[in-house]
DNA sequence: ATACCTGCAAAGGCTTTGCGGTTCG
DNA sequence: CGAACCGCAAAGCCTTTGCAGGTAT
C-alpha cells in the first residue's frame, strides 16, 4: 500500500461510497504507512504537522467511518468496556458484534503454544472469533 | 468451580497472597458462576443485591488485583485505548504487556476459518499473542 | 500491631455528540 | 444544490486515584 499515489487513495474512499476529503487522505495514508497500529492521538499528531487545522475529533469520527465501511479494522476487539472471566487456561472466544455477547469456544485446532517467536515471549493467547450470535443473526437476516 | 464452598474460596484467595474479605469472595464467586464474561459494572449490580454495601470502585480494584496475581483474566487484550489497523486480511497480533507495542505475526497454523461454529456465524477473526517484546524482555529480566 | 483493604467522591482519560458552517459530487 | 463532512467544545462513560477509616492475619 505504501507508496500508493493520491489518485488511487480517492479512488479507494470512492468505492467505499466516501466523500474523498483531503482530512480523510491524510488520516488513511498515515495509517497505511506505519506498521505499529496507531491510536487516534497518534494519527492526529502526526497529521498535525501537514494539517494544523485537522481536529481530534474529526480522526476519531473518520476511523470510525473507515471501520464501518470495512476499510480499517480496529485492533481492539471489544468495545471499550472491560470484560472479565475466571476461566484462565486456554480456550477462544465468539464476540458477537451486534448484542457483545461473549461466548466461550473450544480450540478447533491444537495450536502449537509457542513461547516464542521473533524474540518475542508468548505467555498467553487468545483468539477471537467476532461475528453474530445465533439469536443477533436470526433479527439481522431474517 | 461451580458450587464450591466458602472454605475452598478463601483458601484460592490466600493462596494467591490475598486477604480473605467478604466483597473479594463474592466478587470471586460472582465471577464463577457465571460464563457471561461480566463487566465490572455487572458484578457490582450482582453483588449488590446480597451486600448492598459493596462498592463499584472496590469491584474494579478487585477485578484489577485478581488480574495481577492471575486468579481470572480480562477479556479485552487491550488496555483501553482503542487502536487502528489498515492492514485487513487475516493476520496476528503480538501485543506487548509492558510497553504496549503491537506487532503483525504470520499465521503459524493455517487455521480452518470457520463461518460457523454453534449456530454462530463467524466474520472475522484474530489472534493475540501477550508476552514481551525483544526490548521489554531485556529491561525485565535482565 | 500493622500491612492490607474498603468506601466515598473526585479526578482523569478516551471517545462521542451537537451544532453551525463548509465542502464535495 | 443537497447531502455529507469538518472544527470546536462540551458532555458522557469507564476507570483510576487519594484519603481516612476499618479489617484480616
Amino acid at each position: 500500500m505504501k507508496g500508493k499515489n493520491e489518485k488511487a487513495l480517492i479512488s479507494i474512499l470512492r468505492d467505499h461510497g466516501l466523500h474523498a476529503t483531503f482530512q480523510r487522505l491524510a488520516i488513511y495514508e498515515a495509517l497505511i504507512s506505519t506498521h505499529e497500529h496507531p491510536t487516534a492521538e497518534t494519527i492526529y499528531q502526526q497529521i498535525k504537522k501537514r494539517f494544523p487545522i485537522v481536529s481530534l475529533g474529526t480522526v476519531y469520527k473518520t476511523l470510525e467511518t473507515f471501520c464501518e465501511v470495512g476499510l480499517i479494522h480496529k485492533v481492539n476487539p471489544l468495545t471499550g468496556v472491560a470484560r472479565y472471566d475466571a476461566i484462565t487456561g486456554h480456550h477462544h472466544h465468539l464476540v458477537c458484534m451486534k448484542c457483545h455477547s461473549i461466548e466461550d469456544a473450544e480450540s478447533i485446532v491444537e495450536e502449537p503454544r509457542l513461547s516464542e517467536q521473533n524474540g518475542f515471549r508468548v505467555l498467553r493467547q487468545q483468539v477471537f472469533f467476532h461475528g453474530y450470535c445465533p439469536s443477533c443473526r436470526e433479527s439481522i437476516s431474517g
